[in-house]
DNA sequence: GCGACTTGTGTGACCTTATCACTGAGAGAT
DNA sequence: ATCTCTCAGTGATAAGGTCACACAAGTCGC
């Protein structure tokens, strides 16, 4: 029996497991269909299952107790939930949630199987521990932006990232306030002071770049 | 020729590297002795060496421009730096530092022979990445607590953790702010708060817990 | 159309934390 | 003793987060 395509497609290092252990496991990857917004884990949920996203984005925020989020890293196309990993390495909880921002395409296998595969599959083992890496270099930057840096040059850094291409972002203020773990408020505040100088105009749901310049040269000020 | 035998007893997973392209790398580790408070590594640097630790203990911290410091995690005995690691799989450059707290035994092996080993030897991968796994989540924990707690908290739960055995921390304000991320008047100000309401006395470069109760107590209120 | 709801935004008051610019108290060296 | 460190204390100010709202723009049902 051969492997589904996508599961291929998206991830050319499976074609190379080989050995008959590692092989049965992956045909028992169980294919789903998520749709926008759904929940896949929870914060303090047990990892039952090693995930394989082929399609979709999810993000992996944290959550305080009264509400405000903070994104830790996005799963965008073709990639591993390296969040899933470590906790299943660990036998940890999940410190934080996961939720789909697009429809989602995935594959799940089952921790008892991922085990196995670990234990007995050194093509598997190789799989897991090549998508696994580089991960957390960029988590101790997201660390010390936020324990370090002012907000509006965050906010400022964040925006003139997204608006590269287009000069209109559909965001809402709490998006932004999640994106960087920060306030609502504050952000509308910020915004309020860009639009005060002239940088951007704001509207419901959008933030209408007016001129990427100076908000460059403020972002850059004081570059990280 | 053998290896070394405080690699060996330091990681005993290196004993089953057997196939010999493995051992060939293995036999070129340098080893290292450091004295306390020595740099290993600064921000910005490139990753010459993969990094076992055989004895002593590292922090790697996180550094702001005004000079605020930030704990990221500590090697303490025996274990591979994973920010190392991150770094080499993903070619970046460090983005923390990191120093020595006592005098430190350890082994380097130069990137090129890493390399060589991922590409070549199995049984070096498994032993990278085994060693590797765990810290995403404590550290997508750390991230959240410095977003969302608040530092007296923090501080209440670090004192209690650190005072379970002893009663007499031998601890300067500034290792406090540094470990917490904070700023050391802030932590001053707690202590003091601390002292007050009678649950520590405070000395110069010490702290003396006279109550630990009422300190776990505020401790866990809201706990994370 | 109209009203009920939901969602997104604006705002002031207040609290916590960080920053800055100091002061002064040990403790060791000469 | 005096110098020089390091460590700790303090007040003023600013940044950012929290709370409690008000209000405007859509959406849905009717």
């Amino acid at each position: 029996m051969a492997l589904p395509g996508d599961l291929i497609n998206g991830f050319p290092a499976l074609a190379s497991i080989q050995d008959p252990v590692g092989l049965d496991i992956l045909r028992h990857a169980q294919p789903l269909s998520l749709p926008a917004g759904q929940v896949v884990f929870r914060l303090g949920d047990t990892c039952a299952h090693y995930l394989l996203v082929t399609e979709g984005k999810v993000k992996v925020v944290g959550r305080a107790l009264n509400g405000r989020e903070l994104l830790l890293y996005r799963i965008d196309g073709c990639g591993t939930c390296v969040l899933t990993t470590s906790c299943l390495l660990g036998q940890k909880r999940y410190p934080a949630e996961g939720i789909t921002e697009t429809a989602v395409s995935a594959y799940a296998l089952p921790q008892a199987l991922f085990r196995q595969g670990l234990d007995q599959s050194p093509d598997f083992r190789n799989f897991v521990f090549n998508t696994y890496g580089q991960r957390l270099s960029s988590l101790i930057t997201l660390v010390q932006e936020i324990a370090f840096e002012r907000i509006d040059l965050r906010l400022a850094r964040y925006l003139v990232e997204k608006a590269a291409d287009r000069v209109e972002l559909l965001l809402t203020h709490q998006d932004l306030a999640t994106e960087l773990g920060s306030a609502r408020e504050v952000i509308s505040r910020q915004l309020k002071e860009f639009e005060r100088r002239g940088w951007l105009h704001l509207g419901r749901g959008s933030i209408q770049i007016d001129d990427l310049t100076p908000l460059r040269e403020f972002a850059s000020a004081h570059a990280f």
